[in-house]
DNA sequence: CTTAGCACTCAGCACACGAGAGTGCTAATC
DNA sequence: GATTAGCACTCTCGTGTGCTGAGTGCTAAG
């Protein structure tokens, strides 16, 4: 059975039924027969023409049976058709607006904050699990480094980059070293590397040379910083940050616990998310993984609301929320959008 | 019916019919009866006699039926007994030692990543959640104060606590400040509030004067630090680095995902959590909290096997294991402990 | 093209029934 | 007096049967 082009435009009449299939079935998570859709949705028809309409849109591959004396659910190229026909007229009902303004008002310090509330609000206003990713350039620039003496021997170095993130590291020393040649040592690195990438930073550090205890104190921490900043890079996603999880527990389909925990596993799937991440981050739109568009088996169950943030081409991050393949698209995008 | 004195000593051979059903219902997950029982730990009596003794373990309310027709399973109370009785004798195998020493051995540098992988070792040497808080002292010290400018009126505040813990916060300031200018205010701050608690740095910081453009900024700034401190100092968890959520969910008395569900909700209760951890740092022991024990709802089909580290009286950790009350606490002893 | 009518299908539920596991008790045995 | 064999009893669990109702697909009439 080969898969028909699904964007196929339908009549108004077919488009709006598959409309109120879906929109029921994210509603109940049962499947809707005809009835219940003359009855429910002010269709001008009787329940005869519904039902051919249904049969209609089966054999376009749009919706299925689960059993012969059922209802019809969505199948996913249903979700996809109905995603595709409101991704671009989607608003966010006024109040909820403002209700999401006024909490991002509040806390306005502290960036990575930021990111758990981005993912609380979205988990709350959809019910569902809302993700957020902070914000990565494609290479890092170093904007500040800072040593703080810890005992004897053992320092903590500390890696701002240009977006506000941070790495810590602690660096073990030869022989014992005092704070103020920690802080030389870090006015030296600073002033070496701020502004730089990792490579502009190898030439730099190759250039110092001498051997007093400071020059060979700042190779030495030098190196670290340089591996930091590399690891920096490679970690494509720095950390997901995720609430809302509960949410998704409670949906029916997720009652017996080995679908959940697939639901899981997806999400420490970093691999594929990375994957994803990336060519969100390519575009500006809101984007939409639904069910088995998803290439590993245990997101066969989930989609994806994705949209990126912050300025393309340098530093981007991800929003958006994860739910079951059932979930309300239309406030989905609206909200991730917004 | 009250609880008897479960710590009331038993009979050797009753002892170890408890102890073997345990370790059967541990295993497998379903009740046990005397016959199994016979038969797979070389007991050299007949069922019939330890069907006896399994009938007076239940009136001591250590065991349970399920129902008339089905094999025992221990109480919260035959748990504990159990507990009680090995809390000071379980050892890791000399060879899992090794394996956590090497793991650790690699990864010395990293703070952070050391709770991390704390909570990861715990998981998967138990096959149970994992879970590790930062160390955290009663009163916070501050170590280090800089200032990284990000845009105009936008600047970084970083605060480096004695323990390695960071606070980042963003500051807006009133006009455009140079990094010049933030790094003079960020070196007074630095020598003023150094080594000091909220409340030493407090009176410190009321001691400047002068309306100088760096006087007020510090100022500013101070305040501003002086509310991150006292936030810190606030909190009681930083942060619980969890890990190995799914080794939970296969277990199969959470098949059932409302179950499941309430392991979390546990485990995003910061309050409950909080008071645990408080207890638990207050000792120096290993410490096991069994189901029902708990006192909020959704930890009753969960136990926790919590033990302190770092210095007693000054900054305290946990760490330690999550798991169904049917979890192989000999195991998860050893292990936390080690 | 729409609709009424009708036969048909099939999941889900209720119920019964037998098998098996395990108990509790009593009486015999060591 | 403790242990054991024997036995009646209880209750879960799996299987099979029959029924019900929702929902379909088709045909023929409007």
């Amino acid at each position: 059975m080969a898969l028909p082009r699904s964007a196929g435009s339908l009549d108004p009449r077919s488009e709006s039924i598959l409309r109120a299939v879906i929109d029921e079935y994210v509603q109940t998570a049962i499947p809707v027969g005809s009835q219940a859709l003359v009855e429910r949705y002010g269709l001008g028809v009787s329940s005869a023409t519904v039902r051919n309409i249904l049969a209609a849109l089966e054999t376009s591959g749009l919706l299925t049976h689960p059993h012969t004396s059922a209802g019809r659910i969505p199948t996913d190229a249903g979700y996809r058709h109905f995603v595709e026909s409101i991704v671009d007229s989607s608003q966010l009902p006024a109040v909820e607006q403002l209700m999401i303004r006024h909490q991002f008002g509040q806390v306005q310090h502290a960036s990575e904050q930021w990111f758990r509330l981005a993912a609380t609000t979205l988990a709350s206003a959809n019910r569902i699990a809302g993700l957020a990713t902070p914000a990565k350039p494609r290479a890092a620039h170093v904007r500040r480094i800072d040593l703080v003496s810890i005992s004897d021997r053992l320092a903590s170095l500390i890696i701002v980059f240009r977006e506000g993130a941070l790495r810590q590291v602690l660096v073990t020393l030869a022989e014992p070293v005092e704070q103020g040649d920690l802080t030389r040592a870090a006015v030296i690195l600073d002033e070496l590397m701020a502004g730089r990438t990792a490579a502009d930073a190898e030439r730099a550090l190759a250039r110092i040379d001498g051997d007093g205890p400071i020059q060979s104190l700042v190779r030495r921490v030098g190196e670290r910083v340089l591996a930091a900043v590399r690891d920096y890079d490679a970690t494509v996603i720095e950390e997901v940050f995720s609430d809302g999880l509960l949410h998704v527990m409670e949906a029916p389909e997720f009652e017996r616990s080995d679908k959940l925990r697939r639901v899981f596993a997806a999400l420490e799937n970093r691999a594929y998310l990375g994957e994803l991440l990336d060519r969100v981050a390519g575009t500006n739109r809101v984007q939409v993984f639904i069910g088995a568009e998803n290439a590993p088996e245990e997101m066969r169950d989930v989609s994806l609301v994705l949209a990126p943030y912050g300025e393309p081409g340098r530093a981007v991050g991800v929003v958006g929320v994860l739910g079951p393949t059932r979930m309300a698209y239309t406030q989905a995008i609206g909200t991730v959008r917004f």
